[in-house]
DNA sequence: CTTTGTATACGTGTATACATCTTAGCAGAT
DNA sequence: ATCTGCTAAGATGTATACACGTATACAAAG
């Protein structure tokens, strides 16, 4: 329960990138002992989301731009490969129901909590694929990149874009024509990487 | 370091799939209390050699061959991306080095740590493409796939087609024919998880 | 004989206390 | 004035003790 706090509390961008985060501090501010929080902050290192030096306390992960390029590229690289794996055992049920959730995310596309809409659209979107482990890793990749879409960007104002890309992509997924929707795919992922980059330069 | 004691264990063996990992028995085997224990535990968790279930204790990761069939899908991704962008950054001088480690590793090809020398092999060729983080991802992968490699198989006698595979992607490269090296290693993998597969299904 | 409830034992989760390390501050020498 | 060395404060690492949850064994009811 500490992680997930704490897990939020760095997606808020209460913590910002690189904040030393005391074991002390959050213990007396989470009313418990710092054995649970010694816990939650091995387990959000597991996750990749702090940095934990040994005797030298932990830190809220900072990227530099080559690392957050990299992270993209990684993501290019599994969620495009999941997307395909997706479409081969796509079923016209599934895009039924992926389609609902993107209905979904797109009413609360203008509120705080939009990422968890949009995650929740790609998460359906690959399930198809069977591929929980590769699904965990780009879970991973996707929120370490939040980490800084929080400190860097507000609040996206080309969301219309994206929704329109999602929309592109089941569009093309039911046409049968997976070439394309992967293209989109990519090139929805490069936008983003570009404008978190922009903004990393910018601030 | 009870971490990466705990984790050659698991490498070498002792530990087979699936054994259950109790803090107080780990405690009194290292002669320390349990909290570094759980700490170790933790750290391999997020390495993913270790299941954690929450007040149900810890268990050595057991992969069905689906997920082991996943993790090598991954490796291929992963790897193969990893040498095509090295091979953009080669120079002759890394060559030589990747070379050099090779012939290294060819002498303790039949000793129980022939899987260090093979690790440190394509370490080097990987890191010209400068990618940390998927380099990290790909250590992971392999880890895990070694936990299995020595459950099931005793010692491969293979051997020498994985060190001819190691020439031949050095040679496709000296020679700048990079599909022709990524083709190799592609198969190199692929034919190493058809063998721990194959193991997996005997015993 | 199967099933359900309970009690006991075992293991994990957490709090407190102590040991160790890092680091900031300051005094002194060059 | 800068650098070296020491000292003290704060934080992390670890050990011990206790609280809580889970699982197994046994007994009793259906």
């Amino acid at each position: 329960m500490i992680a997930a706090e704490l897990r939020s509390d760095l997606m808020a961008g209460g913590l910002p990138p690189g904040a030393e985060l005391s074991q002390v501090v959050l213990a007396e501010r989470f009313g418990v002992s710092r054995i649970p929080v010694r816990d939650a902050l091995r387990i959000l290192a597991g996750e990749g989301l702090v940095d934990i030096q040994p005797n030298r306390g932990a830190k809220a992960i900072s990227l530099t731009p080559r690392e957050v390029r990299e992270i993209y590229d990684l993501r290019v690289l599994l969620e495009c490969d999941c997307l395909r794996r997706a479409a081969a055992n796509m079923t016209p049920g599934a895009l039924e129901e992926i389609d609902r959730i993107r209905r979904k995310s797109d009413l609360d596309a203008s509120t705080p909590g939009w990422a968890e809409g949009d995650w929740a659209f790609h998460q359906a979107l690959y399930l198809p694929a069977g591929r929980l482990r590769q699904l965990a890793m780009i879970e991973t990749l996707r929120r370490t990149c939040r980490l800084f879409v929080s400190a860097y960007a507000t609040m996206p104002k080309k969301k219309p874009r994206w929704l329109d890309d999602h929309r592109a992509i089941l569009q093309h997924l039911e046409a049968g024509e997976t070439d394309r929707a992967v293209a989109v795919l990519r090139s929805h992922l490069e936008a983003a990487a570009e404008y978190l980059l922009a903004r990393m330069d910018a601030g």
